[in-house]
DNA sequence: AAGACGAAAGTGGTTGA
DNA sequence: TCAACAACTTTCGTCTT
């Protein structure tokens, strides 16, 4: 299957400008149509043919089906059984469609059937809902529901409340594809203590033998840059002072968030930006009190490393 | 007057017996 | 389960620009 002649409006060939591409997707290459370079691998086709340009095609284009996605309990792929009679064929009797009917109703309860099924279907749901909340990105989401799909297997969920474990599942596939979320933001966005979502999250770490590499407060910074309408080069400059604060064990067992917005406000300082502690501890939900601590504390150890 | 500073008391979570 | 503990917050008076 090599015979697509994609328009990446966008994209263009660094050797030769083409803006025609070949997608060969059983060896999953991308291929500049003029001088035939090989742009990116790994591409992944799990759309369908979405386009159509007349009528013919309209009709065809149901050959691929919806995006597979963990995010729907059977991932997507189940059998739907259309209570509308297709145009091709010729109208149903009615004795005929009230037995449609009824094999579609049995077909919709089988699929959610066992136990299993039951509590991904509500609890995927539920994650759905509180990933809204957060605006994750579509891959946090993904990765939290697989998180969630091995908690019901190990029976990790019984005798546990669904929510506190799709929380959990979020807070880890975050911390996974590092988008920085505290806890107290999604304990906010899913209205459940902080404390019962940390002990679901820990006890998915220890069940399911998980290595989630600590947040670092350094993944806080683009957030808070952004959100201060800072320019890059304070980010730069605070990731620097973060790092050699890090190399100097100057962060450990200090809250993330603080030492974030502490250099942060230093670098802010050091390229001459003008930000209050105030603005900053607002966007970093800490204190003005803790910044200045974190700050004094850096500015004390750091002096020599960090030069004017 | 705004922002920064720092002392002191209070709060909520963790740890270890 | 409880006390000790560290980190952090709240509050407020004072200093600096």
């Amino acid at each position: 299957m090599r015979d697509k002649l994609v328009d990446e409006s966008e994209l263009r060939c660094p050797e030769c400008g083409g803006i025609e591409f070949f997608r060969d997707y059983d060896r999953a290459e991308m291929a500049c149509a003029r001088c035939g370079l090989v742009i990116s691998e790994r591409i992944i086709d799990m759309g369908p043919e979405w386009r159509a340009f007349d009528s013919e095609q309209q009709d065809k284009k149901a050959r691929a089906g919806a995006p597979l996605t963990l995010t729907i309990h059977d991932k997507g792929l189940s059998t739907v059984i259309d209570w509308h009679n297709s145009r091709h064929l010729k109208p149903m009797s009615p004795a005929h469609r009230i037995q449609i009917y009824k094999l579609k109703k049995w077909q919709q309860r089988s699929r959610v059937s066992n136990a299993f099924e039951r509590n991904l279907t509500f609890a995927l749901s539920e994650l759905d809902r509180f990933a809204s909340h957060l605006s994750l990105p579509r891959n946090v989401r993904e990765s939290a529901a697989i998180f969630y799909r091995r908690m019901i297997e190990t029976r990790l969920v019984r005798g546990r409340s669904i929510e506190s474990m799709v929380a959990a599942a979020i807070y880890a596939a975050c911390r996974q594809n590092r988008i920085p979320r505290t806890l107290d933001e999604i304990a906010q966005a899913v209205n459940i203590k902080k404390r019962e979502i940390g002990r679901s999250y820990r006890l998915l770490l220890k069940t399911l033998l998980t290595k989630i590499t600590p947040m670092t407060s350094v993944n806080f910074i683009p957030r808070l840059v952004n959100k201060l309408r800072l320019s890059h080069e304070v980010q730069k400059l605070a990731i620097t002072i973060l790092e050699s604060a890090r190399s100097m064990g100057l962060t450990s067992g200090r809250g993330p968030m603080g030492i974030a917005a502490a250099s942060i406000y230093i670098a802010s300082i050091l390229q001459q930006v003008k930000c209050t502690q105030r603005d900053i501890a607002l966007s970093a939900n800490v204190t003005e009190v803790t910044i200045r601590n974190r700050y004094q504390e850096l500015m004390r150890k750091l002096d020599f490393v960090v030069k004017i």
